[in-house]
DNA sequence: TCCCGTTTCAAACAAGCGTTTAATTGTACG
DNA sequence: CGTACAATTAAACGCTTGTTTGAAACGGGA
């Protein structure tokens, strides 16, 4: 049977992760993960039948243990809430930091991980939604619930749109490190992405205690006063 | 010389521009293209030098109006101020609206665009890269050169974390509004995008003023430990 | 030892890719 | 008209892709 180390089946896993994160799942070749796993062309539709078979095992050895971490933690910040709704910036970290941890362990893939995440709403947008969109919405869903309960007077769809926007604040500094590199300047990158998550915790949790948009009215005023310009064209 | 409606560029830019924004630029073929133009295939080499020339042109037509959009309005919003530091939700706005404008307008790409755009950061970054990196940067710090004299409390560099967490937040609705779909219901999509953007300014407004993260003092670590405090700001 | 299922291997496969060629058509101008 | 240049076309180029093949090597149980 299948060896505990499983040494050819586990280096195509660590090749292919290694390649898909740094240039993209469509632009990776076969013949590249096998070369770098040092193992025969042959072993990848052996071992997982397809390419597409590959894929999907690739993300989902790391999708798995976050969306269980992201749940767990959030049922544990429930519990100790009793059964008064949760602190937001509790349930804000219960949600990123499961990432933040996927990046510091080596062992569960470290910063290579981070980035093949990044490309998971992109690139890899097919087999997502085609092997996880079902588990990642139960997660999203769970965190819904949770905050309509923390932010009654926002309309639920507002929460999923916040949520999104969550989401890609998260996603987009993961995937595009080095281009962010070339944007900002250095610094950003001289910092790690851990410190930068955990930065990413107040910006969410001031940007979801924002009063709710009203939908008749264009625009309720903001936190501030708002003088000066008449919307301009654009 | 070229023709002003010049049929055949014009329709292989069309038709690229689509079937990069469906499937991204890696998975599309030049023949699928042609196909789509009613186009000899030799006539993308013949117009656009190589596929990666028709990528670059591709973007370029949408990216450039953007970006002098982004610029124009943040110098009215800098104008209207006189000499004093703007209002915030006037910055946030000069930034979002040209997307949210693109999206409305058919004439400068309209919902397709936007999906080209979303993968701008990912699928096309390495052509984003080479060709668009200095622009876009200009644009950053422009923008951020302003939030500093607004938010002087702010250190630079978590100006550029929030920065990257405004576009992440901006671009991945945008690009995977159809995966949103299936992560969080029909709701999310049965609002259009406009709408999502506009929202997308009071949460990054709010976000923006959250206080800055105090670099010595570290959070306790894991949502293991740690009470659950009700975090007083605002 | 032999056997048998599992795993590895070199080689080849058809299909699709971006690109190039050389010939043809279209079109404006002297 | 005829010439010159721009644009289009069908066909082929060489190469890479994912996948399949059939044989070789491995490794414990009888």
């Amino acid at each position: 049977m299948t060896n505990l180390l499983d040494s050819t089946r586990e280096r195509i896993l660590a090749a292919a992760e290694e390649l898909f994160a740094r240039t993209g799942v469509a632009t990776t070749s076969l013949r590249a993960i096998t070369a770098l796993a040092r193992v025969n062309l042959a072993a990848v539709n052996y071992h997982f039948g397809s390419k597409d078979g590959l894929v999907e095992a690739v993300y989902r050895r790391r999708l798995e243990p976050l969306n269980r971490a992201r749940l767990s933690n959030l049922e544990k910040v429930e519990a100790a809430a009793g059964g008064a709704p949760p602190a937001l910036e509790d349930v804000m970290e219960a949600f990123i930091v499961p990432v933040v941890k996927l990046g510091q362990d080596p062992a569960q893939g470290g910063p290579t991980v981070m980035r093949l995440l990044g490309q998971t709403h992109t690139e890899a947008a097919g087999y997502f939604r085609t092997y996880f969109a079902g588990e990642y919405r139960e997660v999203l869903e769970r965190y819904q619930d949770v905050l309509a309960r923390i932010l009654p007077d926002l309309p639920p769809e507002q929460i999923k749109n916040r949520l999104a926007f969550l989401v890609g604040a998260m996603t987009y500094p993961i995937a595009e490190r080095q281009l962010l590199e070339l944007l900002t300047g250095e610094e950003v990158c001289r910092q790690d992405i851990d410190t930068m998550m955990k930065q990413l915790v107040p910006f969410a949790v001031a940007g979801f205690r924002a009063p709710p948009v009203s939908s008749r009215r264009k625009r309720a005023s903001s936190t501030r006063k708002k003088s000066s310009s008449t919307r301009s064209r654009q």
